[in-house]
DNA sequence: GTGAAAGCGCTAACAA
DNA sequence: TTGTTAGCGCTTTCAC
């Protein structure tokens, strides 16, 4: 070896040239050369079709090893017109509600042998549309999607939809027939309200997002419904819709505070909206729970961490993905029958913030 | 119309037999034909080179919009040799350090035109290496990593940037002359045992995850730097190395209380470990900042709702990922430089838990 | 400014 | 079991 300095320097120039795009890549026509067979047979041997003999496979994967063959997956998506991949849309990768589900959809596609491309949309209903067409352009298998908005979404879903298999999460747009899994959002309200009449609640706040999806409106439907029948009093002004965040939470509840009629409980629509009303109430020195209860909604990590830990409903994140891929699966089989509504049963996890 | 039931019946038929890969997708030639053009014109025509009369892009354009058509990534990609999408390999998207990372590089990313293909790892290297060479087979452009592990990762980091223009985020591997870009980890530390330093702290603890990766390893060496500078004492068995987790830190609190000798301060090496920490602590009865202090890294966002909250510090994650991004379009120009390695400073926030 | 034709790298018929 | 051949849908010379 030489002197230090030249060598790293000569191994340096060598990966620099090395980069880029400017070195053909190994195709797999260099390694039926070099296998001393016919492409075909190396597409066979490398793909693991039995119809090649244990030599040759040998011989194949050898050649493909010695050359750093690694395929062309575009190339290869684009004879079987299929790209095993399939796309994920989410308005957020920043709430953790998400994320979990993110990983959960991921990791059941992994065992089926396929991948997920995951885009943002923002909360944006055209950023949305655009992510979808840009799916669909790169030939995805299918496509999960949690909607932004109850109805800004539809054309969009709908168009993918009948481009593609789609299989809806979480949230739905009307008037599309697919596939939909999420949970049952009127059970996860009487759950809560349920809890909170036990503990001696008489009148309660609701704080969400403004009704622009399908969640939030059965949610607030759920929480008015169950109120009424176990009488609880829900006065004028006591439904605050704004987003679903932590600011939006600190927000509502210094307008709660504010008002000076404070309900006995304020139900809040998800984590981040409750971990927010949590705070304010913590800086105002209003006590929680012993002068309002507070509950959220889904049982995001850190809920179990704010001050107090939060009385929420926990989703059940992991068969909601294994259902939503299980249905995109089927889709990608054959024949679609009528369209599945999976609402799956939640459950309450009582922590400190209702005493 | 029909009577409503039957009409509805037949909708549905007809949005089911339009699902799946059943039905071919319209082509460029479809759109070349109705529009009576070539396909080379369609082509031209609908990627905006101006050598196409406007007369003719109207029509194109309609026969396009007409028929719905969408053009096939794959088949361009293949032609062009490039996907215009990035790769990005993290750890986890649970974390929220990285899932604001993400969105970071996502939205830089955005406005450079291209898309990003997001993949976890899940701290597991050789998961990781599976989705560097599925990467590289998708022929994505680029790729940007937070490599798991400072050794294991080494050979999977290493082949990717022979393949394409990668650049390391966050963490990076030892002898693979990439870009990187990441946070001045030694500056973190010297913020954070600065003002320890200034709150009269004469000892600490030292929370982290095992020193498998390069951050771990320069927070705990700035650690043991500033605090020998300014004489704070580091007991034996004062320094933990677990995992990057709230659990980990929650045990890692119970074994520092189970001592008997808890320090002046607990540093940690991330804002998860330090919820954790700080949940223990509260359990225990053991009160922050009263008794002992309590920092973190990162600043993520629920770091604010602890309690009590967190002082921590922030990494500049849009600047990491502007940066990121910017290397990673300059590699995918042309001939590369010497690798750049960017660390940024980081800043300090200081919350109640350090009183 | 537009069209004809040649592939990008791979796989699936079809032959042998 | 293996090779030959014909494209997948698109972009891009190269002519005109």
């Amino acid at each position: 070896m030489r002197s230090l300095g030249v060598s790293r320097a000569i191994d340096y120039i060598h990966v620099a040239s090395t980069e880029g795009s400017a070195v053909p890549r190994v195709t797999i026509r260099d390694v039926a050369a070099r296998a001393q067979v016919s492409t075909a047979t190396v597409s066979r041997a490398l793909s693991g079709a039995r119809r090649v003999s244990p030599d040759v496979v040998q011989q194949v994967r050898r050649a493909a090893e010695d050359l750093g063959y690694s395929g062309n997956g575009i190339a290869s998506a684009l004879r079987r017109s299929r790209t095993d991949t399939v796309g994920m849309v989410v308005p957020s990768i920043a709430n953790p509600f998400f994320t979990s589900l993110v990983e959960s959809v991921e990791h059941a596609l992994q065992q089926a042998g396929r991948q997920l491309f995951l885009c943002s949309s923002r909360s944006d209903p055209d950023l949305e549309a655009q992510r979808v067409r840009s799916l669909v352009a790169r030939q995805v298998d299918g496509i999960v999607i949690s909607p932004v908005h109850g109805t800004d979404s539809t054309e969009a879903v709908g168009w993918a939809a009948a481009e593609l298999p789609l299989v809806q999460v979480d949230r739905y747009v009307r008037g599309v027939p697919t596939d939909w899994v999420g949970v049952d959002d009127d059970a996860g309200l009487g759950l809560v309200v349920e809890h909170l009449a036990a503990r001696g609640v008489r009148s309660a706040a609701f704080v969400s997002s403004q009704l622009t999806n399908s969640s939030t409106e059965l949610r607030l439907a759920g929480f008015r419904r169950h109120t009424e029948r176990l009488g609880i009093a829900v006065g004028r002004g006591s439904v605050l819709l704004g987003e679903y965040s932590i600011d939006w939470g600190r927000k509502a509840a210094a307008a709660l505070l504010g008002s000076g009629r404070l309900p006995d409980a304020v139900v809040c629509a998800d984590d981040l909206i409750a971990l927010g009303v949590l705070q304010t109430c913590s800086e105002a020195g209003v006590a929680v729970p012993g002068e309002v209860l507070v509950t959220g909604f889904d049982d995001i990590p850190f809920s179990a961490l704010s001050a107090p830990p939060l009385t929420t409903v926990r989703q059940p994140q992991e068969l909601i993905a294994a259902e939503a891929v299980r249905l995109l699966q089927q889709a990608l089989g054959r024949v679609p029958g009528e369209p599945a509504r999976v609402a799956l049963p939640p459950s309450l996890v009582v922590r400190a913030s209702t005493g």
